[in-house]
Formats: C-alpha cells, structure tokens, sequence
DNA sequence: GCAAATTCATTCGTATGCAAATGATATCAA
DNA sequence: TTGATATCATTTGCATACGAATGAATTTGC
C-alpha cells in the first residue's frame, strides 16, 4: 500500500485501525523535517546570521521603523521570542531601539546602516538559499506547492 | 504583480531587483508558518506531550526496542536533542532505559507499558491533528502537497 | 472622568534544535 | 596486535519558541 492510498484511507474511511498509523507519513513530522532542511541550507550559507534574525532585518527593511510588538506580528513570533532576537541584532549593532514619543509603551526598532548593509548584502544569497530549498521541485511544481502551502501557513 | 508571477520571475531571470525580495514569499518563511500553525494545533489536542515526543513514542512502538541514537536517526533528531526528550519521556514514566550488552556504548530504549497504553490512546487523535492540519485543502490538494512536501523533506 | 479592559513589553520556566568538544567503546587496517 | 578511525553518548553553549505571570501605559465604555 502507498502513502497516497494512506491517506485517501485517511481522509475518507471513519473509523483507521492503529496499524495503520505511520509516522513518516504524517503532515506534521514530514513539515518539521523540510524546516529543518532549509534551516541547514540557510546556514550553510549565511552562516552569521539565523533565519529568524534574517527575517526582522528583511522585514524592518520593507517597513521601515515599527514597535518591538508590530514588527514581531509581521514575521510570526510572539513578544518573548521577538525580544530576543531583537536583543542579540542590537547587541550586534544591526538595529536600534528608542522610545515611541506618544505611546510610551511602544518600543521602536529601526535599521542602523550597518544593518541595512547587512541586509542588502545577504538578500542576493536569501534568493539562492530559496530556490536551493526548491531544488527538489520542477518550476511547475514549485508554483503548486507554493500555493498550496501558502494555504496552510 | 501576484505572488506566483514573483516566483516565476525569481526562477527565470538571472538577476532580480533586490526590491523585489518579499520575505513572507520565501518558502523558508511560510514553512516556518506551517510549522508553527501544526504545533499548535497539536498542543490544543494533546496537551501533555509534545510533537517530538509523540514522534519518539509513535517510533518505539513501530520498531520495540533500540538504540538512542538509532531512534534519533528514525524521527530526525540529532543526539543532543534526542537525549532531551527521551530523559523526559523517562522522567514520566513512559520509557525503560537499559546498556546493551555486547556493546556497551549502546544505550538501548523501550516502551514501559504506560508509555504504550500512552501512545496507543493518543494515536487516534493524532490522527485528527494531521486532518486538522491539512483541514484548508481538499483532498485532491492533500494528494499533491503531500508528494511534494516528502520531495522537499 | 474613571474603572475596566486592552495593549506593549519584560521575565521566568520549559522544550526543542544544533555545533562543538569530550570520553568510552568498538572496529579497521597495517 | 596495536594504532588510527569510527561510533555512541554526554555535556556545554547558544538560539528559537511559547505559555503564563507581571507591570506600565493607553484606550474604552459608561
């Protein structure tokens, strides 16, 4: 039997018997080994810097200056994960922090040069590091997997 | 411009305009999302286990009894990490340790039969967390995303 | 205008995840 | 057989990731 007669199994019978249950099979563990493919590749090509400290570079790149908070919703991680990669990119000299002058609550981050050189320098290697993780794919396939994880994100 | 028309672009031209670098269109990012939204859907499920050691329980009970490392091999984690969650499988009960006696560098884990009252309960709603997971595309997509995430993994 | 609710940020605790270094044991090869 | 390699496991250090609790500041509702 193959994985894909699995899981039309799966979708379309109530009641699976627990043999049937295959690890390698599911969604979830299947997910979390592609990540951790493409965290491998990432640093094998950006080697000074993690993904998710790459991704609030990027993204505070496009936006330009935001709270600590607005810029952690833009790139999916909570308020205690964000603060640390905030900590150790501003520890690096990459960003600085300053207070919101209104809203004294908020905390503003903002590229410093040395960060925004930083950024422009490694977005030519981001692009490689994307399709290297494609790699595996057809152009065409690469636009339907695209999709459809797009869908489940 | 649409997203798709960005990836086709990335894939064809030879040099692209570093303005065009979206961050939540790179594969790395959205898988990093689909990873979070799985955890999460299965922390509402089962709340006093975590994935990885769900994986470590569900791979016991495929294969009995093996080494530590072998087990980290079979669920893709490496030795550091896996040593973790099979400590706290141990410190709950759910897993026996023994040394191996011919070669004793092998530290060999089993079931204890909690851990295997433990997973067999769990597994029919594991299989609800994968459904769950896969819940926004229909069957068809499920097929298809489901062969190209393994090409990708 | 004021109490209640909300928002922003921080801190703590727990759990992956991986690189690198180390020690113990086993295997290989000259 | 023994010296070089390889394998298994452990430890340390660093970096996400998130729930829960807390405090400060702001907004809302009446």
């Amino acid at each position: 039997m193959s994985g894909e007669d699995n899981l039309l199994k799966l979708v379309e019978v109530e009641e699976a018997d627990d043999h049937d249950y295959l690890l390698q099979e599911q969604v979830g563990f299947i997910l979390r080994k592609a990540h951790q493919r493409h965290v491998s590749i990432f640093a094998a090509r950006i080697a000074d810097l993690t993904p998710p400290q790459f991704a609030a570079l990027a993204k505070l790149r496009d936006v330009g200056e935001t709270s600590q908070n607005q810029l952690g919703t833009l790139i999916a991680m909570d308020a205690a994960t964000v603060k640390g990669v905030i900590d150790r990119l501003k520890a690096r000299g990459m960003v600085e922090l300053s207070r919101h002058e209104v809203d004294k609550r908020r905390l503003l981050v903002n590229l410093t040069p040395e960060g925004r050189d930083a950024i422009e320098r490694l977005i030519p290697l981001a692009r490689e590091i994307t399709l290297e993780t494609l790699a595996p794919l057809t152009a065409k396939e690469i636009v339907t997997f695209m999709k459809l994880l797009a869908k489940l994100a």
